[in-house]
Formats: structure tokens, sequence, C-alpha cells
DNA sequence: CTGAACTTTCAAAATATATTGAAAAAATAA
DNA sequence: TTATTTTTTCAATATATTTTGAAAGTTCAG
């Protein structure tokens, strides 16, 4: 297979899975475009690489940078800005880990614990369902918080690091 | 908080948060109702209870099922067909991480593999990028297969349980 | 069989999400 | 300063996804 064709579906097929976990397509798109240059590009290029508008390679990429997923460079002596992803990807893999927990599995609970003050008899048995699902999804929930915690930390950390080094 | 506006707030946030995780928002919110019905309901209850209609929720219904986490119930003597969640939540979870893995991690490590095979010289700098970039994504793809397998073999093992243990 | 009760399908309509492109703003050169 | 280049914004437009509802299909009691 050669290089352009490759690249062209790695890009395509990094879009449609974005698109299976809830992120946008071209975000996504970018995102796999910038990790396969070498060297920082510029908006344009992006937007001839992918044949996309300047607006919305500019809206996508200040989400990316949201992610710190990328980042602006600034070539001294050039007028326009440069753009370069984060190449580690586990560092990709962390960050992302952190966001999404932070964006979306804090909240969530949150939200758990307000709704685990619900009156009402427990000898209900709507009650009694209610208030066990409620309880036994926030235990999961701080599971998954600890343990993608331990993921976060993992490099970081000899011993977390020699036992996660058992499901490679 | 009263029951009934728990409920309400709990299967309307849900849903809000399945969007995020790229599932449609009425099947998670059908989910979050059945999660906290205690006996099996039918296609009506569900139709009244979100205002949602006939064909919505039979569609979702035959969505939930197909991924295991709710199955029909024929009640003896009853005409009408009822619905029930798996209520276990850590087999839930359990569910929707194998069934996430068989439809999008196993395609995209599939993918990854083909793209590897990439004519060219390693010298160039584009095609070295691309070709180390694919091969460390697809480590980490497998990294977190295994991960996940053993996610999901943790309550069947006892080691691998005891391990687990320790995140929680 | 027949017809009532219930389920499924799917084209059309509604809604939600993403994209464009031109105008405004900002940055820098001259 | 003013002109020029580049970035950002956002209303309008386009696209994708979800939902409806009525018709077709199925099941089963009588």
């Amino acid at each position: 297979m050669k290089l352009s064709e490759a690249k062209q579906q790695f890009i395509s097929s990094w879009g449609a899975f974005g698109t299976q976990w809830g992120i946008n397509r071209t975000m996504a798109q970018i995102h796999a475009l910038l990790l396969v240059s070498p060297d920082p590009i510029t908006q344009d290029d992006i937007m001839e690489q992918l044949s996309i508008s300047r607006g919305n390679v500019n809206m996508n990429i200040r989400d990316l940078i949201s992610w710190s997923l990328v980042e602006r460079i600034i070539v001294s002596g050039e007028r326009r800005e440069y753009f370069s992803a984060e190449k580690d990807i586990w560092k990709v893999a962390t960050q992302i880990i952190k966001e999404r927990k932070k964006r979306e599995l804090d909240p969530m609970l949150k939200l758990l614990s307000q709704l685990e003050n619900v009156d009402g008899d427990k000898k209900d048995k709507e009650t009694k369902q209610f208030v066990d699902m409620i309880a036994s999804i926030k235990k999961l929930g701080l599971s998954a918080d600890k343990m993608l915690d331990v993921t976060i930390k993992a490099e970081e950390n000899w011993f977390t690091g020699s036992i996660l080094k058992m499901f490679k």
C-alpha cells in the first residue's frame, strides 16, 4: 500500500471511529493528520489535506488544544501559526482519560450522590430498587475512577507500573 | 427529593450522558428506566413514562436486547411482552465492555495491522512517522484489549480479582 | 378460518449537529 | 499611523441522526 493511500485511510477511519465515541468526525481527522505529520503544519495545510473550511479547522483545532492534544507552534520569522500533536501515544491516552474523567465521570458521580438522598420508605419496592441501583452505579463509578487514576499514574509509579505490565 | 422527581432526573441525565458516549439518548433513557423498575414493564409503559412513540421504543429496545442489556419476558396468560434489564451493574459494565471491544476495538486493530504494510523507505521522514505511529497505536490498542479482558474475567479469577480490589 | 391484540417496519418529518464562508477582530509589517 | 496578513466568530446552510405514526406483519383466542 502506498503511503498517501494508507494515510488517507487512517485519517478517514480514525474519523469514523471517533464518531462512535461521541467525538466530532473532523476533530478526530485533524488529530489523525497531525499524529502522522512529522513536522508542525498550518491551518491551510489542514484545510487542503482534509478539504474543509477555515472556520471548521479553526474551531476543531481550538477544541483539540483544550484537550491538550495539540499545541500551537510559533516559528520565528513566520507570521502564520503552526500546529503539532503530542506524539507519545501513551500520553495522548492518559490525557484523554483525564479529560473525560473530569468532564463526564466526575459530574456523574456528583449527580448520583445527590440522587441518593431520595425520601421515602425503603420497604417500598420502587424506592428500594431506585436507591439500590443508584448506590451500585455510584460504587461502580468510584471503582472506575480509582482504576483510571491508577492507569494514569502507572508510568510514575513502579509498583502499579509492574502490575499493569501483567496486562500487556 | 421525591422519588418521582429523582427518577425523572436520573433518566434524563443518563440520556444526556449516553449522548456524550455515542449512545442514542432514548436508548440510554429506556435503559435507565428499566434499571430502576423493579418489575418488567411493557412497551406502553415505556411510551407513557418517556413520552415517546411506539416505533421509537420498539427500535431502541431491540438495540438494547442486541447488547444483551435487556430481555423480553413472557408472562403466561398475558399477550403483551414485558421487558426487564439486567440489574447486576457489574454484569452490565462487563457486557458493554465486551460489546464495544468486539464492535470497535477489534475492527480498529484489524485496520492498523493492514496499515502497517505501507511501502516505502523508512528513511523518509513522512513514512517513518506514519509507520511508527501506527505501530504505537496498535501496541496501545493491544494493551487496552488485554486489560479489558482481565477486567471482564476479574470475577471469574481469584488472582486478578484480588489485584483489581486494590483499585477499589 | 377470522378478527382483535399486539409488534415491527420504514418513509417522511422533526430535531440535532456540523460546516461554511464572509465579516469582524487581532496581529504584525511597513 | 495605515495596510496587509492571519485568526476568530457566528448566522446561515448543509448534513446526519432520531423520531414519528400509520401501514403491514404477526400471533393467537375463539
